[in-house]
DNA sequence: GCACGTGGCACC
DNA sequence: AAACGGTGCCACGTGC
């Protein structure tokens, strides 16, 4: 056995590496006294828990001042041990412990359903106490993060540059070393010892910090349930139509070097360099109104676009979309679908501001182009499924009016009146004006940005938004209360219970954060009720106010109509109605039939 | 050579 | 009176 010693924040931490079977027995025992809270981490090979090559390679086990890496890699006895350890414990504590969960699944054949229910996650806890990123004042999410702030910055710098050091070392990349490290490497393991008890130790520093409301609106435990149903849809993954997307790729490709040929031949080497743009177009006797925010000439779309006779801007334009759309949807997927062609999106439960969900990596779903359904066709319902998609209608404006309680939208989604036209005829302007207005009160914008947006004058903006004010008193009544809360404590709370912290000089978005976290609590709340009823198997992926499932198609209409009914939820009388819309084998496909039917 | 900030753009 | 909220990814270009 190896010992490595180490100091945080003036307290020693041991760190135990077994080395034979034998060291073992002592593992056990460490095991059996900590068993009522073990912190926990992984090192593995990489991120790409569903590769058939991937490896976990230590697994680490901690209190607030010993730790235990079992190198498993070397040995199945080992494995053995990590496996006991995770059954054996009454409650196990890691940072991002999704991961872990996968990995141990996919790796070590342990069940995630064996960690998760008696599993704390520190980014979970993290979040209640601060969901704020480090640059915008909070103490951030990431381990390093949470460490500096809440433990020791020392460490935190150590263990945040450990990593690089290790791999200047090696002469490889940072993504490479997770492979090629020996795991005999002290300051690896220095690294890998020191995780499980951070993560302890931010367990009991953490704790106590959840704000009172959220503990006793059950929030901690609900999140943590949360985190477990989207890990499952995580490991289930989406099936991709892999022809399909190479056939894209290929399409895309070839356009996109038509119109990079015709950007070259106006002296654009790079289209997607602003740079290079902007002195092309200015040596073609275009002026550049606009400036970013370090002053440099502003070349967007909305320019290029009001020259449409021009070759050079219509050539940018083209070869920069089918660049993206080729990179960020096609290859994304393809290249990171597993062995069974399928897609694992990586969904952070709680993660914005508003703990809205985000998904990254190989499916970023939230960002799927909506006018169209290309992008959504590479996406395939299981064999002999189809493609279901159910989605909130008018969420955010639901929810304003059911935390207003004003009587005018009360009434308006009661009898199922047109609200945008309502606003606009209260202005006297077009109904897209109104749902402008509707949408920015949402939004916290003001006069400004709805003459900027409507294309009206400001003076119009202003009497449209006077206008929106008189007819929904509510509303106002509702921002107004929420700001002064700002104002005075620098939070407010949703009827979830969870705390939201508002900037007292940007006091005013205030009840965008209501209203948008309010509305993911919705949708995260369907979530868990649909895994009750059983229907996470079918759960693809979530995306804001939509949920996309894969159903069986003989008894799609049934199950689309039972999880639609789990889904709707009424709030102080305001039904939030859920709408299933079945399309056939791709995802995309619903979008086709559903304008097929117009 | 890699990390990081910036600008642009896809979404709710 | 005025205030546009929340994301992630890609390419580029710079700085270490």
């Amino acid at each position: 056995m190896k010992r490595l010693s180490y100091t945080i924040r003036s307290t020693p931490v041991q760190i135990n590496i077994v080395e034979t079977v034998d060291d073992l027995s002592r593992f056990y025992l460490f095991v059996r006294d900590n068993r009522q809270l073990l912190g926990w981490d992984t090192e593995t090979t990489g991120l790409d828990w569903w590769s058939d090559d991937f490896r976990v390679r230590l697994v680490q086990f901690g209190t607030a001042d010993e730790s235990w890496v079992l190198p498993v890699e070397l040995d199945s006895h080992f494995t053995d041990a990590a496996v006991w350890a995770l059954g054996f414990a009454s409650q196990l504590v890691a940072h991002n412990g999704t991961f872990d969960m996968h990995a141990m699944e996919a790796a070590c054949g342990l069940p995630m359903e064996a960690v998760a229910p008696k599993s704390l996650d520190t980014k979970l806890l993290a979040h209640l106490v601060d969901p704020r990123a480090l640059k915008e004042g909070g103490s951030g999410l990431r381990l390093e993060e949470l460490t500096a702030y809440y433990l020791c910055t020392r460490t935190a710098a150590e263990v945040k540059g450990s990593a690089s050091q290790i791999a200047r070392r090696l002469k490889v990349s940072r993504a490479e070393m997770w492979k090629a490290v020996d795991l005999t490497d002290d300051e690896y393991l220095l690294y890998a010892g020191c995780d499980p008890v951070l993560a302890y130790r931010l367990c009991a520093r953490l704790l106590p910090q959840v704000p009172p409301r959220s503990r006793r609106a059950g929030l901690i435990s609900w999140e943590h349930r949360l985190a477990h149903i989207t890990a499952k849809i995580e490991r289930t993954g989406y099936l991709l139509d892999v022809d399909y997307a190479l056939e894209q790729i290929a399409a895309l490709a070839s356009e996109q070097r038509g119109w990079q040929a015709i950007a070259a031949e106006h002296g654009v080497e790079n289209v997607a360099s602003t740079r290079q743009v902007a002195q092309a177009l200015i040596e073609r006797g275009i002026k550049i109104p606009g400036r970013t925010k370090t002053g440099l000439p502003k070349v967007d779309d909305a320019l290029l676009a009001s020259y449409p006779d021009d070759p050079l801007c219509q050539a940018v334009i083209r070869a920069k979309r089918a660049g993206k759309w080729r990179t960020t949807w096609f290859e994304n997927a393809v290249l990171n679908r597993d062995s069974n062609d399928r897609v694992h999106a990586s969904i952070n439960s709680c993660q914005a501001r508003t703990a809205r969900m985000t998904i990254t990596g190989a499916v970023a779903a939230q960002t799927f182009p909506a006018s169209s359904s290309f992008v959504r066709h590479e996406f395939l319902a299981d064999e002999g499924d189809v493609s279901v998609s159910i989605d909130y209608g008018n969420m955010e404006l639901r929810v304003l009016a059911a935390y207003s309680q004003d009587p005018v939208m009360l009434d308006a989604f009661r009898d199922g009146k047109d609200l945008h036209q309502i606003t606009a005829d209260a202005a006297g302007v077009p109904r897209k004006v109104g749902k402008m207005a509707n949408f920015l009160t949402v939004f916290g914008g003001g006069p400004k940005a709805l003459a900027q947006q409507a294309g009206i004058s400001l003076e119009l903006a202003r009497a449209t938004l006077a206008a929106f004010n008189e007819t929904y008193r509510g509303v106002g009544r509702l921002a107004d209360r929420l700001t002064r809360e700002a104002k005075r404590s620098g939070y407010i709370y949703t009827a979830t219970g969870r705390r939201l912290p508002v900037d007292k000089h940007r006091a005013y978005s205030a009840l965008n954060y209501f209203i948008q976290s309010s509305s993911r609590d919705i949708t995260a709340r369907a979530l868990i009720e649909l895994d009750k009823a059983g229907f996470t198997p079918h759960v693809r992926l979530p995306i804001h106010d939509e949920l996309v499932f894969s159903f069986p198609r003989e008894r799609a209409g049934e199950l689309a109509e039972q999880a639609a009914r789990i889904m709707e939820i009424t709030i102080r009388g305001v039904l939030i109605p859920a709408e299933p819309e079945i399309g056939d084998r791709s995802w995309g496909s619903i979008l086709d039939l559903a304008d097929s039917k117009h």
